[in-house]
DNA sequence: AATAAAAAATTGGTTGACCAAATGTTTTAT
DNA sequence: ATAAAACATTTGGTCAACCAATTTTTTATT
């Protein structure tokens, strides 16, 4: 009875904003290099504080649709097409993203982490590695929650895989990650003891430069968790 | 001579609230689920105006780091580890990527895109596919610049394979790899048609569903931005 | 008429004051 | 002694006024 209900939509003045100016760019009233109208302007027409529209703008920065320009304006820089519409609304709310969805890129981000990881891992990394390691481990065997501790290990992971883009996409779907785990109590007893020997067989592949053995690994360590989100989305239709 | 010029670190004080926030994370003295202090003693023992601990607030919630509840408080909600450390730093500065790390997680996701689309894509998805390469062609025919419509075909085709999460993650790079091409001059004369072809291929793999050759002829298909970016790498060092 | 200098208007950036909701404290009733 | 209600305080949210840099317009000069 209760997934009958679904969340109520609070639209904030600010995503009112935000869907203002999508339309005017998807409908090609705004192209890129055109600029807004003043901030002033703007809040009088849509009859809101001139907060909000600064906040709805810092949003739309952020994924470089934007362009401010301190005492001057604020220009349309991103990608301006008519199809953009839809797109962006979608990567507003990331967080609301399936579960499922989220494993899936997850998995995919973390396999190729782990291969670049066994190609190009410092011995410093090695030491990192074994560090988050040992931290999850410790805490497993105090029989203490390590969700934290296992993320951490993986992140090292992708640290050693030296390729910045591809670690900050992972540190943004981390918390979401973390969100879902820990809501939909994912790991049940005995699971964070397997977990670990799991990590170890990875260290160990990306310690003696195996890059496929250290990849598959990885996606064997994560497909469990693939399982179980898929037996969730199953259980809920 | 010129390269040896490096870019003059302007710390604005919503980057140097950030820094604070993140050392007392990473150093213990600030646990998930702790309250931060008031926006009012923040800006009062940091001495700035209380619009800049906001704005800084803002950023990190964007991120999963901080949640702020209304008229309540600001709390830890992120993994909150000490090697957290360094972690934060770099996610906030996406854009000053390598060129080549941008190009190498492109790939990685786009492939699996290509290839998830091949699979999943609907009827719906083959026209707006279809579409959006019309639009690139009669770009290229004219003679024109197409590089928007390049990456909005790609981002059709991140649609199709029917994964929110990747998708996303698509777009929070694309503003990047679109300032980059532009910036480097990627696109040399001949290789817009010769993308043409490609893209062609592609679209045909996955309408017909063949998964791992479109994933092929995708990863193909990038691989010569691949070699330019290293190119480019190897020139400057 | 062309150019340069100066003034006015407009811009985003910043601040402090005010608002309503949430919380903590005291008072009051049982 | 306990619980509930009333009050006061603190919180983040919002707004309007002010600031300095920029842009535009006007004016003065050649």
């Amino acid at each position: 009875m209760l997934k009958n209900f679904r969340e109520i939509a609070v639209e904030t003045p600010v995503d009112k904003i935000i869907g203002q100016i999508r339309g005017l760019i998807s409908s090609g009233q705004l192209n890129p290099g055109d600029r807004l109208p003043s901030e002033r302007k703007l809040a009088e027409k849509l009859g809101v504080g001139r907060t909000h529209v600064r906040d709805a703008i810092a949003k739309l920065e952020f994924y470089g649709i934007l362009k401010t320009l301190p005492q001057s304006g604020t220009i349309v820089e991103g990608i301006g097409i008519t199809a953009l519409e839809g797109l962006i609304t979608d990567v507003l709310k990331l967080e609301e993203s399936e579960f499922v969805d989220l494993v899936e890129t997850r998995t995919l981000l973390e396999t190729q982490a782990a291969r670049m990881a066994a190609q190009r891992r410092t011995t410093e990394d090695i030491i990192n590695m074994k560090n988050a390691l040992d931290a999850y481990e410790a805490k497993v065997r105090n029989g203490l929650p390590a969700v934290e501790e296992d993320l951490l290990f993986h992140l090292t992971i992708a640290e050693a895989g030296r390729n910045t883009v591809l670690k900050s996409l992972m540190l943004i779907i981390t918390p979401d990650i973390v969100k879902n785990f820990t809501k939909l109590d994912v790991c049940k007893d005995g699971r964070f003891y397997r977990s670990l020997e799991e990590h170890k067989v990875i260290l160990e592949y990306i310690v003696n430069q195996k890059p496929e053995l250290a990849a598959n690994a990885m996606e064997e360590h994560l497909q469990d968790v693939t399982d179980y989100s898929k037996t969730l989305k199953e259980n809920r239709d």
